[in-house]
DNA sequence: CTGAAAAAATGACAATCGTCAGTTATTGTA
DNA sequence: TACAATAACTGACGATTGTCATTTTTTCAG
């Protein structure tokens, strides 16, 4: 259940907290963290934060899914990650001293806490467990960057789909994937249309089934054999 | 001139030291580096370091150009980055603490020095000046492989010929532009003979001139204005 | 519950781009 | 300097994918 109300979500209650840097790096008690953040409920297509701006603080996702995202010349977007309950968003322009090259948007309800950018730098400062959690961070996003354009050069389509479909398994974990197909289309980089011819043929090979919006897996095995590793 | 042996490069007299994170942010004397690492002549076309290999340490081109690639699924190269002289390569696998996800390889005769592990950590424990200094570089890259992605899904193959170039010509400043088409092809995103065809394209178009490998760039502005922003 | 707006789906068509097969040019080395 | 190896280039062809136009379905607010 949400809580669509302003009032504060505790740290030491939260859920999603062992799989936040906090729960996984930092010794520091929750409560210490607890002090410093704000919490507040967001309805669904509601901007976390965009692209130019300058940051203000980090994003901690309590509960929700949300899209971080690009635009292309013709104002397209480009999905560049999907965070989930845990996860923190919005640091990276906070140390490049840049305005966000990205935007984040939620995909569903979501409640999400915030910590001011003058307290989390200097509870990095100050606790080198947690620093290094997010050097950590960093480097692997930026591996995993790597990977991604790798795929997107090199992957038809179809491959690609396939690909994305795995790794929307898991965000979505028992969920079903749920997202538009517009989202998806810029998840993937196709357009709509192609797209959904695809899921048309994924399906007909058994491979997913589709409730309207929501997907289905039905068939990992292939889709990891399609998707080539 | 490079220097051939194997003798110890200063970074006092270092050349590209301006450019480098030591340079920058580091208020720390360049002797305290040089105390530390040791520097090697590579021959064109070697690897540095190597993906699926844990890294001993990072590398620092204090002269030539080198390829930073991962390697899809049928051993294809793309072309993540390249870098050049008073770059810091291979550092992101340090803190992530897995093994490489890229390698790199010189695209030219290079002198390149290299820092212990250990020594480096040590180093960015207790100087928080060049800390912040890579963490924003590594917030920098991740903003520079958003684009990068973006532009991959979105922009044709001429269109993103045209960025490349662009890209290139900043790298390689006054020299010419010196890549196998191979090389050129897999950081592009295309196979070779595609690339052959638009670059020949280009040339009768007068915005490039071919001199068998090199290239030369004739109209900067047009290339802008396909490459779109 | 209903109508309007948004999203999903389908069809037709053309252009881009990759693949394969082969030729020509360049490079590096014996 | 010549020869082998590598790289650059060309041609033909088809599959994949994007675009545009239109219809059907779903969603959501009143």
């Amino acid at each position: 259940m949400l809580d669509k109300s302003h009032k504060h979500i505790s740290c030491s209650t939260c859920a999603a907290r062992k799989d936040t840097i906090f729960g996984n790096y930092c010794e520091c008690d929750a409560s210490a963290v607890d002090s410093i953040k704000s919490s507040a409920y967001y309805k669904k297509n509601q901007p976390v934060f965009l692209e130019g701006s300058f940051p203000r603080g980090v994003y901690c996702l309590n509960q929700g899914k949300v899209k971080v995202f690009a635009r292309g010349d013709e104002g397209k977007e480009q999905i560049i990650h999907i965070a989930k309950e845990g996860e923190i968003i919005g640091f990276r322009s906070m140390f490049s001293e840049e305005p966000y090259k990205v935007s984040a948007s939620t995909l569903e309800e979501c409640n999400i806490c915030f910590i001011n950018k003058v307290d989390f730098l200097n509870m990095i400062d100050t606790n080198p467990t947690l620093r290094n959690g997010i050097m950590k961070e960093l480097s692997k996003e930026l591996g995993d960057r790597a990977m991604f354009i790798t795929n997107m050069a090199q992957k038809s389509v179809r491959e690609r789909l396939a690909f994305s479909l795995i790794i929307l398994a898991d965000i979505y974990g028992d969920e079903q994937i749920n997202l538009t197909r517009e989202d998806m289309a810029n998840f993937i980089g196709t357009a709509t249309e192609t797209l959904i011819r695809l899921l048309k043929d994924f399906k007909e090979e058994g491979i997913i089934e589709i409730h309207t919006r929501k997907l289905e897996i039905t068939n990992k095995e292939k889709l990891f054999q399609i998707a080539g590793k």
